[in-house]
RNA sequence: GCCGGCGUAGCUCAGCCUGGUAGAGCAGCGGGCUGUUAACCCGUUGGUCGGUGGUUCAAAUCCACCCGCCGGCGCCA
């Protein structure tokens, strides 16, 4: 069975050809002796008219019996017509159930996010679904060109690990042939490796939360743009990340814009157009005072101060030299002021917050065992990491991007979920 | 983990405050319709009211505990 025709091809036919579809039956109007089908492939959504006497006796059966989201073949004539959505349709001759809907389609309209999430299996299928699926394969794409493109090479990292990145508790036990092992949360300190053999490198894979972090911005399990470069420092990271993040709402703007209109969205590259705004971090606690936030020097900023100082700005922008105290060990500290580092956070705007966080790496040994001590960790869990620095360690920069965060900010989406598939939340495994 | 909301027909919800043993729309089923777009019109089926315990002559309704889901916080991408 091969499908000559899509149904974008359909559209962009001359009116009287004849063409066969493939596709699925995604809803069905019945007028006694004129069916209207509206059939559904991955590239589009067509009218099909099935009148008896126009298409053979048998066919006009078919259509009358066959339930939604049937698969079926449907062979005609192509007519404009401007009542018909897109202004073409099919004027049925055949029609061949392929695969019959063996009981009612359980998605309607009107089903609630609940329904849908326990079907999402179903659900896909839906012509909002597979635009959001087929923006983010592109969004990921336009960045792997573009890092390739550049000299960073696509490294593959384990997802079974035995010590956190962070030092918190926030990793999925596993049982490793009884033994402990977590699922990885990041790939960093894998690139940090890496970067002694191949200097630049990326890795687009799964990271896993355990946190029980119920809002429309976590996942459990998201996709993890790392990028770690060898002799780069805070600026040159910046940098970098500045121009792939523009590079990849550029792309979409031009490289998605027809699938957007499934979403009723539009793209435009100069929301992400750089130069982003540099705010230090004592700049950003100054920013809030003034707006009568109370917070004190020292403290992270939780997602309310983010929201609030998020709203300063049209772009994204950088939140950078944080309190050393409220980052994680690995971050180096500023020469020019000790308790602060060298790190960079990407605010997306309009409240949706972080989408990027990095920063320089401490290459110094003692300096990295000094900070670890201090932050109350067992050097034992470190021990690969810090013999890192024993060998010609220089300095070095990397940071993390959220595919869905991005998606969320970029679609403005309700939920950061409706980026995934299958999503994975606190409360959702299956399907 | 903390705070708030919700759980009633296959789906979406009303009823709960003020206790008297359950209702609408959609879907389904039967019938009609040659221009619909969530088609429409007529008829019709469908429920251990999340669970357990308590108060009461009587609980979907009041009370307690538990479970599930949704959102906010903390945490982060």
């Amino acid at each position: 069975m091969f499908k000559k025709y899509y149904v974008k091809d359909a559209f962009l036919s001359e009116e009287g050809s004849e063409i066969e579809l493939i596709g699925w039956v995604r809803s069905k109007r019945r007028h006694g002796r004129l069916i209207f089908l509206d059939l559904r492939d991955s590239t589009g959504v067509i009218q099909v008219a099935v009148k008896q006497g126009v298409s053979d006796s048998k066919s006009f059966e078919n259509a009358l019996e066959i339930g939604l989201e049937s698969a079926v073949m449907v062979r005609g004539i192509i007519k404009k017509d401007p009542r018909a959505h897109g202004g073409v349709e099919l004027h049925c001759n055949n029609l061949k159930v392929l695969g019959p809907s063996l009981e009612d389609f359980p998605i309607r309209k009107g089903v609630g996010l609940k329904f849908l999430l326990d079907n999402r299996h179903l659900h896909l299928r839906s012509p909002k679904v597979v635009a959001i699926m087929k923006i983010r394969s592109i969004l990921m794409d336009i960045a792997r060109r573009w890092l390739r493109d550049n000299g960073f090479i696509e490294i593959n990292c384990p997802t079974f690990i035995t010590a956190a990145v962070e030092g918190g508790a926030t990793l999925f036990n596993v049982e490793y042939f009884g033994r402990k092992a977590y699922l990885t949360q990041s790939v960093q300190f894998y690139q940090e490796a890496a970067i002694y053999g191949l200097e630049k490198v990326y890795s687009l894979q799964p990271s896993f939360r355990a946190e029980l972090s119920r809002t429309r911005r976590h996942l459990t399990e998201f996709w993890h743009l790392e990028v770690e470069m060898a002799y780069a420092e805070l600026e040159d990271i910046m940098k970098i990340v500045e121009v792939l993040v523009y590079t990849m709402v550029d792309g979409l703007s031009r490289e998605a814009r027809d699938i957007l209109k499934v979403l009723g969205k539009e793209i435009k590259s100069e929301m992400a157009e750089p130069p982003y705004p540099r705010v230090k971090y004592s700049e950003a606690l100054q920013i809030l005072n003034n707006k009568g936030v109370q917070i004190n020097w020292g403290e992270d900023f939780g997602a309310d101060e983010e929201r609030i100082l998020s709203k300063e700005f049209e772009k994204p922008f950088f939140v950078t030299n944080y309190p050393k105290e409220a980052k994680a060990f690995y971050h180096m500290l500023d020469p020019t002021d000790p308790s602060v580092c060298l790190n960079a956070d990407l605010l997306a705007p309009k409240g949706y917050g972080e989408i990027v966080g990095g920063g320089q790496r401490i290459h110094d040994y003692h300096l990295l065992v000094e900070r670890i001590r201090e932050n109350g960790l067992n050097i034992e869990d470190y021990k690969w990491y810090v013999d890192l620095r024993r060998y010609g360690s220089i300095p070095h920069s990397g940071f993390g991007l959220g595919i869905e965060r991005m998606l969320w900010w970029l679609l403005e989406l309700p939920h950061i979920r409706s980026a995934c598939l299958f999503p994975r939340t606190p409360a959702r495994v299956y399907p």
